[in-house]
DNA sequence: ATAATTAGTTAGAAAGGCTAATCGTTAGAA
DNA sequence: TTCTAACGATTAGCCTTTCTAACTAATTAT
């Protein structure tokens, strides 16, 4: 039986906010330190693409670089992250993630981690699976990118 | 082969927030008129279930009362929806969506969903069946609700 | 050399969220 | 029945996140 885009488009829309206010709220009640869900994309990001600038974090969190140069402040004004100059091009930034940010980072995963993986371990087995491959294709669709994963190192 | 959850809780943290800010972003770019996620989410909640409560839409949403009062203030102000007091008990609002909250909620709604339909049209129909399975899924898992939809009427 | 582009920041506004305190209304118990 | 407890909603005060517009500094291109 055909599944329409509009159809998928419908559940999205209807589920996809419910589990984002979810993961917020999770890791906001973690505290000390809290990170917001940008803060923690930041961290990530930068983390994993050392030596990063500005734009290449706005781009990814699809945010405008003047609220993405308050956020990377902010991250900065609490020791998670550092700002360089760039001998190359001294407009360009190289942020850096620091030792304290990078554990931040870790716990505030890990705690996110946690309180999903509970949620889905009572679920059926071939839930799971169905839904580990709607994230893979809906990861391409969404980023061009195959692959998941690359995040977690 | 088992998939643990574990990893449907890995592949949902990433993905989920790449969806959600391709939705958010989606919703702010029409204007005029502009809705937010959360104001869309009050105005469909309200529009489905006439008469509803202040607490009953903080519920909904996941929200404080103060912050849901708020919300509601601004959609008021904007002419969206109205604010009546009961007879039967005085301390209940009845909420209710005016004619252009409802317009202006359809159209948000057709613009996110007119987006998401394009960037599903092209994939494999096979994936937009597990996509589909995924989401009935997962809204039973958050919200105990099996069913996705009454949200559309 | 000068003009255009690029990277990033500052300023100012709006939205959205919280907690604590308050007000009016209703329900329950002495 | 009266008085107290609980309830629904708002106000006040705070902080964060995001935007657009305007700006500075650095680099590239003409």
């Amino acid at each position: 039986m055909s599944v329409p885009p509009e159809e998928a488009a419908k559940d999205i829309f209807e589920v996809v906010p419910i589990i984002m206010r979810e993961i917020r709220s999770v890791m906001r009640s973690k505290r000390p330190p809290v990170l917001t869900v940008p803060q923690y994309r930041a961290l990530s990001f930068v983390d994993r693409n050392a030596g990063s600038s500005l734009l290449d974090v706005a781009n990814h969190l699809g945010l405008t670089p003047p609220s993405t140069s308050k956020l990377v402040d902010g991250l900065i004004g609490h020791g998670l992250m550092t700002r360089e100059e760039q001998p190359v091009d001294r407009r360009r930034l190289k942020l850096a993630v620091t030792d304290r940010g990078h554990k931040d980072m870790i716990a505030a995963r890990q705690g996110t981690l946690a309180y999903l993986t509970d949620r889905l371990r009572n679920m059926d087995e071939g839930d799971r699976e169905v839904i580990v491959r709607a994230m893979k294709a809906l990861h391409l669709v969404f980023t061009g990118n195959p692959k998941i994963g690359e995040r977690w190192g």
